[in-house]
DNA sequence: TATTGTTATACTCTATAACTATA
DNA sequence: TATAGTTATAGAGTATAACAATA
């Protein structure tokens, strides 16, 4: 996780007396708490297609139509290339994405889904969608955009 | 990170084309990415201090007064009790943190900060305060209070 | 000379089980 | 019998470097 599972995640005493600490004020700690609830809860409802939030990432893009090369899969998901390999192997035996080459650069390789891939990634993104449900439960619908709102700012205006 | 470190956590292209991809709209992606960002940006500054954002977090706690054991450590942090103990091992080696044993239960130890540990954790917060507003830095004064009044419910109410 | 994908390797992080001393 | 801390070990995740094919 970074999108790593974290099977412990959500066995913290929340009613805990250390909830008065000043740590819990902190943006860093709350992040990697709530990351670590929701990769738990996803890899749980993944688990059973397979997949794990890693794997579901790249087949999510591979479906995407947007043809990605393993080198924009990389650096989209801030990963190393050879991390990119292993993922898409194992998408790739079990029939859910193809390795295309590129006919203006043999180097490069777009990654797309068969309809298999595409099956399971309608599945996969179900999975996704019951285990957000269960992490956001403390929040209406509103609060959900609020935060899916400043969180993708955070993920993609702070990095230029 | 976990609140592990992650190098290369700012290195994906924010004006990708795959910023198309639904992917992005998802709050398990954005939360993880947030947090690698976030990660990063922590562990880059708390490196010249000695510490990560997990020891950090402990040294943390050990300052707060609350005089945890390190069975509430594990619990509230959400890591395995072997975890705390190489933790507590390094801050105690360089003298930030004791162990003291609770004479009510002596198989309990409370972790608490030695001056030196105070001090130590005054620069690390800080250096967690700067990677803090580089995160942030899209975001404005109320939007920041909001992302952490959002994250703090998820994190703690969202576990029972 | 630089880049894409690939392989190999070492390192960190995480999970699990067993042991001890206390309760 | 159960719990706090500890130790040891194996597995998953991650970082790094080197290589072949292509540009």
């Amino acid at each position: 996780m970074t999108a790593a599972a974290n099977g412990r995640a959500d066995e913290a005493d929340a009613g805990s007396r250390l909830l008065a600490a000043e740590l819990t004020t902190e943006i860093e700690f709350l992040t990697a708490r709530a990351r670590a609830i929701g990769s738990s809860r996803a890899n749980t409802l993944l688990a059973p297609l397979g997949l794990k939030v890693r794997s579901y990432a790249v087949l999510s893009l591979a479906c995407s139509g947007l043809n990605p090369s393993q080198r924009e899969l990389a650096d989209f998901l801030s990963l190393d290339p050879s991390q990119i390999v292993a993922l898409v192997d194992q998408l790739e035996q079990r029939r859910a994405v193809t390795r295309e080459q590129d006919p203006r650069d043999r180097r490069s390789k777009g990654i797309t889904a068969t309809d298999e891939g595409v099956r399971l990634h309608d599945e996969a993104r179900n999975a996704i969608r019951r285990a957000e449900a269960e992490s956001l439960a403390p929040l209406d619908t509103g609060e959900r955009e609020q935060l899916r709102a400043l969180l993708r700012r955070i993920a993609f205006d702070a990095a230029e």
